[in-house]
DNA sequence: CGTTTGACTACGC
DNA sequence: CGCGTAGCCAAAC
């Protein structure tokens, strides 16, 4: 069974992450999970559901000023996932809404359109990181759009 | 110490 | 769809 190594470093590791997703994007915790190899290189089937709580784990313990966008972490069904009506989760939407970000009347970010594909491969392989999941065929994907 | 909690998720109804 | 539940584990009580 996998478990994070030493939390410090497992935290890092979620960090240098999450700085990868554009501005007007999101991510789920499952999907940064995903992405990050287990120890014994085993994965279990149901992996991103033993790492999600770890990435929240880390999320909650960002530092401030290190320009990490916590706040383009959400939760698998697209809604921000600190306790509704907490200060934080009012700031988060807010800053998600600067990005241009628009939320559904029940609160909730559509992956069609908002969703992270995930980092470059030459990224992806110079860290030994896993491909994420992926919220749009890359032929939707408007960085892709005019590269021809 | 035992219990509860948490920025989670997949699955079954 | 929404809601409840099981499974996860480090941390905080």
């Amino acid at each position: 069974m996998w478990k994070p190594p030493d939390p410090d470093s497992f935290n890092a590791v979620v960090w240098t992450i999450v700085k990868q997703i554009p501005e007007g994007q999101v991510a789920t915790y499952g999907q940064i999970a995903n992405m990050i190899p287990p120890p014994d290189g085993v994965i279990p089937p149901d992996y991103n559901r033993l790492g999600a709580r770890w990435v929240g784990n880390a999320m909650n313990s960002t530092p401030d000023g290190e320009g990490i966008p916590w706040q383009r972490v959400i939760n698998s069904k697209g809604e921000v996932s600190l306790p509704k009506g907490s200060p934080g989760a009012s700031k988060q939407r807010t800053l998600l809404e600067d990005e241009g970000i628009k939320f559904s009347d029940k609160g909730r970010i559509n992956f069609k359109v908002y969703g992270w594909n995930g980092p470059s491969k030459d990224w992806l392989d110079e860290h030994g990181f896993y491909p994420p999941k992926k919220f749009r065929d890359d032929a939707d994907d408007p960085k892709q759009m005019n590269l021809f």
